[in-house]
RNA sequence: GUGAUUGUAGCUCAGUUGGUUAGAGCGCCGGCCUGUGGAGCCGGAGGUCGCGGGUUCGACCCCCGUCAGUCACCCCA
């Protein structure tokens, strides 16, 4: 009989690497919140008809890559391939936008069905904020700042800003004929992989890592060349405010975004650390898809930020600092001590919230203070039949290696205090 | 979905042209140390060699299938 084993492209995650992710959620939340975001949460699985309408029937996501289901009413349901689609649905809902903008963030799983690899994954984690309401470039700036802040604080500068715009409505279809102008004469010499894309999303060429493709790549026309006045102005809107806020960024006309609804700004943090899936963050904005999805005309910016992704980069160049040692490991020697010590680490949990560590089993001492050192306990207290007769429980400093006594009190609870003063 | 590559102890890996009892380091448990820890020395536990089939007197090794990881494509967080 062979264990079951977690499904292809998923993870378990355990101590101690779930500290770590604890501790980017925390610094996500942190983040949003200095910027005036709320959380949002929303179900897991959506109506399937909400992710074909938001993020587009003809994208390869919505095309091969949902978890779709019958539910026992039959009735089609999609686990969530992201997250934006849902918010929207849940700001409609709700009736939010009319009370003006909305800013939002999240931190959540979502699902593809891909081929898994390093940093690609059939389940994976993403925290992400949305702006609804604000039309201009200054929206899309404050978004970037909170990823490039969350980058910032973790050490992991080399996750570069890239920017481009996609234009908007007035100005796409035009770029799109003159790509597809620049494209058909050398359609024969195209990569397989181009010359599909060359009638159903032309702007998908423009990433292609295939050398073939390279020499005519390089020398067809941008959207940048192409864009309307409006997305123009707003274009070079964001350029001069990310200039204010001092964030680094490239201009990159080859980055497009496998999401219909962008509209103009597109964004993203690359990362060479981590192999082919580098992208760590993916956003932009979206000024279409409120009403797409039924809603009134609502301009939305915001990003999604690959917490997998992120945890790697960070792993790969900032490497692991060892964390401080905290909390008291208790050692009982004996079942009398035992008894004793049982009840003052209860108290002990109750008033403090440093962790106490015990292992209740009789070992020898030293077996114990190695149990204190893998747990990177910083004090132990030991109680055993010598501290019983002189009414006295030892505290010992790990770090400076140094005994103390303390009264053994009757009460459990006043042990506990003294311990709390003696380690704070 | 396409191509390639890997799978041996909890982890990282050796394992000869197919040969009898599959090894090391780290980790874990214990001893040296009758009550004071991160080092050292000694000992111990731990494996259906990913799984299933086949070839062979004999398979960790060769063949087929399958599952999973990894790399690239594709795609994207």
């Amino acid at each position: 009989m062979n264990p079951i084993s977690a499904p292809r492209g998923t993870r378990d995650v355990y101590p101690p690497e779930s500290a770590r992710w604890n501790r980017l959620e925390a610094d996500c939340r942190d983040i949003a919140q200095r910027f005036g975001y709320g959380e949002i949460r929303t179900p897991i699985f959506e109506a399937t008809e909400l992710f074909r309408r938001g993020v587009g029937e003809t994208t390869d996501i919505v095309e091969k890559e949902m978890y779709t289901f019958l539910d026992k009413a039959g009735r089609s349901m999609t686990l969530r391939p992201e997250l934006t689609a849902g918010v929207v649905r849940a700001l409609l809902e709700h009736k939010l936008l009319v009370q003006g903008a909305q800013r939002l963030y999240y931190i959540g799983p979502f699902f593809r069905y891909e081929r898994p690899q390093a940093g690609r994954y059939r389940q994976a984690h993403q925290f992400g904020v949305e702006c609804f309401g604000a039309p201009g470039a200054e929206a899309d700036t404050e978004v970037i700042q909170i990823a490039a802040m969350l980058i910032g604080r973790y050490g992991i500068g080399e996750a570069a800003l890239n920017i481009n715009s996609v234009g908007d409505p007035t100005c796409r279809p035009g770029y799109r004929e003159a790509l597809l102008a620049h494209f058909r004469p050398h359609a024969a010499e195209l990569s397989a992989d181009s010359q599909r894309r060359l009638e159903r999303n032309p702007l998908r060429i423009l990433d292609s890592k295939d050398p073939q493709d390279a020499p005519f790549v390089a020398t067809a026309p941008t959207m940048l060349e192409h864009l309307c006045d409006d997305c123009r102005a707003h274009f070079d809107a964001l350029r001069r405010y990310l200039d204010a806020l001092g964030l680094a960024y490239a201009v990159n006309p080859r980055i497009v975004r496998g999401l219909d609804y962008y509209t103009r700004t597109v964004f993203e943090f690359v990362s060479s650390a981590i192999g082919a899936q580098g992208t760590v963050c993916g956003g932009g904005r979206y000024d279409g898809l409120v009403q797409e999805l039924g809603g009134p005309p609502t301009p939305g910016v915001g990003f999604g930020l690959g917490l997998e992704r992120f945890l790697m980069v960070v792993e790969k160049i900032a490497g692991e600092q060892a964390p401080p040692r905290r909390g008291i490991q208790a050692i009982a020697l004996g079942e009398a001590a035992r008894e004793r010590l049982i009840a003052i680490v209860g108290a002990l949990r109750e008033r403090s919230a440093e962790p106490a560590f015990a292992d209740w089993q009789d070992r020898k001492l030293t077996a114990h203070f190695k149990t204190a050192d893998r747990n990177n306990a910083r004090w132990a207290v030991i109680l055993g039949d010598q501290e019983l007769a002189l009414d006295q429980i030892v505290l010992r400093d790990l770090l400076a290696r140094e005994d103390r006594q303390l009264p053994l009190v009757a009460s459990a609870a006043e042990v506990a205090r003294l311990l709390v003063e003696a380690t704070g």
